[in-house]
DNA sequence: AATAATAACTTGACAGTGTCAATATCAATG
DNA sequence: CATTGATATTGACACTGTCAAGTTATTATT
């Protein structure tokens, strides 16, 4: 029986990714920095190539981990929902705006364009999860021209685009406090299946 | 009568916005740096220090030509619908789309979460009319609980939403070339004052 | 158990980054 | 012509990601 226990303490790999989030929930993206990563898990600064081959693999670690949260905020809002198809859509959206405000620079990174490993199996497994969610509450949504797919993406768009403006424009139009009664205002009328 | 001849090119100012609209253009974001630009501008690495006081005011300065572009996009668009409510909403929509995805590395600048100037004037005016053109068009649309300001809100978070999302899986799900029929399809029926 | 092999980490170096201080140069004004 | 102020250059600094080489600790082999 083989023991792996890697000569630092305990899991290094876990403990930079768990660095990277303080740093992104601190000083956002701009704060974030392999060195930075390395010396706050108590490491040298070539440490953490041996487990992320660059930046963006390091990158890809933690949008692994924003897609993770970011499930596990919608499900927990969706549990809280009553019964009703359009409740449970509005409840996801409060767990993706709750998400979005407290997890800024983790969004940004996750949705600013920052290049990413398309072949990372986790990521890509760990993003098709936070979308499946989405498409199930989806389901109840009667089908249009477009099918299925366009409900989701009308949903997808339309949460995600507030989100953003959300953060966009924290001091301006939009009140963050306010932004769970913004959803509710902006989801336009959907017809469900009985 | 005062002949403004900086002792350069006629206008570095300009020249350094260009040389960065071409770098992102060409690389994006991550291909975009104070010393790239003052290159490709032809001047020292701390030239345009005399323009830009720092990195901010710079992409400040990006963000202002986007936005002047970004108005441009949806209103040459406008232009060539016809006379009806949802075809120039459908219309400013292509707008955007086109320009997202022609200027991604901008795009991305303008709502990645990189940190701008909030002082700007420019800035302030240019994305300012961004947002006019969008208020404008969704004035046909027949408030609701929430006023116009929620109509607007949900045409942009819809169009900017997908607009990112067509962005973000380029390979996947959503067909960049179909966007505008993409679009055509999640914008949800609206009621329109006669 | 002793030794070899492998993985984890360190150290040092390199080019590139933004920014600042000091210097030089040009344009216009007195 | 001399002064002045804006404009650009040069050089330095600390910081970044990445790579090569060396060191240590763990695992595997004989």
């Amino acid at each position: 029986m083989t023991k792996k226990k890697p000569h630092h303490h305990g899991n290094l790999r876990a403990a930079l990714l768990e660095a990277g989030l303080e740093l992104l929930h601190d000083g956002g993206l701009e704060n974030l920095s392999m060195r930075k990563l390395a010396s706050k898990a108590g490491v040298s600064h070539a440490a953490p190539a041996h487990h992320f081959a660059n930046q963006t693999a390091l990158h890809s670690g933690l949008m692994t981990e924003g897609y993770k949260m970011f499930t596990v905020a919608m499900q927990s809002e969706i549990k809280l929902a009553p019964n009703d198809p359009r409740e449970i859509i509005l409840a996801a959206g409060r767990g993706y705006l709750t998400f979005t405000q407290e997890n800024e620079g983790l969004f940004n990174l996750m949705f600013g364009g920052t290049p990413r490993d398309h072949d990372d199996a986790e990521l890509n497994k760990a993003s098709e999860e936070a979308y499946n969610v989405l498409r199930e509450i989806c389901v109840p949504i009667v089908k249009g021209e477009g099918g299925s797919e366009a409900n989701e993406l009308m949903i997808w768009s339309l949460i995600h685009g507030l989100a953003r403006l959300v953060l966009h424009s924290k001091r301006d139009t939009i009140n963050a406090e306010k932004s769970f009664e913004t959803w509710r205002l902006i989801l336009p009328p959907l017809e469900f299946a009985t």
